[in-house]
DNA sequence: GTCTCCGTGTTGTATATGCAACATATAAGC
DNA sequence: GCTTATATGTTGCATATACAACACGGAGAC
């Protein structure tokens, strides 16, 4: 029994902000798996649907992806089907993949319920204080 | 560019917790990098030093990791040499895993500030509220 | 005693993740 | 022109992650 080990281990960000993704991942990916999807590729389905065709490189800007797990995941859903490379260096998303991201909305819809419920309002307004400190971290100075 | 999955990229909670995770745990895995650590390792030593030798289950529920994930870290960790299998079924810290993880106090103290002085205090304060969430969720009725 | 349930751990399979190194291509400097 | 910097994408390597299926051992139920 060591204090200070206990201290940091209360303490540590990075191991805090870990137990909060697995359990919210997990309840996600578990919702969404009859789908077929797992969280990080439903995002990319939404980033596409959201914004049109992208690099990779753009796509990883804004989910703060290697641009090699973006690679290798645009990889994986190419050969599900789910989007497409097109010749000019971009990524679109195909009728399959629309489709499949949109029947997926109830599934999705019921975790963000559950997360929802789990956080409480101000829970759900740590994590957005968290995204937008995250985003504009180097926009000051 | 459309608009309903516009608001479900804003939206999505397990959306955010990535990109925030990704960011904060790339942060400690950088400094930690030349200890030959990374977090989910340095965790799991600090959480052995701060509670001593404990089985995977215990682990697993304390860091909210799946046994199999709990069982495939701590080989990795035996390969080199940081922890042991008990005969109880218990892991315990080597005296090369003390040192290391006490060595590596510096690199964890600068990520830490980093993540700190990007987050502010009310962030600090909402990774804490999150964790608090997360772990008394199946405490009410 | 036997059977069932539960806690523990391992293994197969698949996805997710990032760094380093590499290969290109385009743009800017001079 | 050439050079340098910047953006793009790929691949080797290692780690992290979880579900499903399996095996094992103890604790009760009867």
């Amino acid at each position: 029994m060591d204090k200070i080990a206990l201290d940091i281990a209360n303490q540590c960000l990075a191991g805090q902000i870990k137990i909060v993704s697995r359990v919210v991942i997990g309840i996600y990916d578990r919702e969404l798996r009859s789908s077929g999807l797992k969280i990080t590729q439903a995002s990319i389905l939404v980033h596409l649907l959201a914004y049109g065709s992208r690099s990779g490189g753009a796509l990883g800007r804004s989910l703060q992806m290697d641009k090699s797990t973006v690679s290798r995941n645009i990889d994986r859903m190419e050969r599900h089907g789910w989007v497409n490379k097109t010749d000019e260096e971009n990524v679109e998303i195909t009728e399959a993949g629309r489709e499949l991201i949109l029947s997926a909305r109830p599934q999705w819809e019921k975790a963000q319920k559950i997360v929802c419920n789990m956080f409480g309002s101000d829970g759900v307004d740590a994590v957005k204080l968290l995204t937008d400190k995250v985003k504009n971290r180097n926009k000051r100075k």
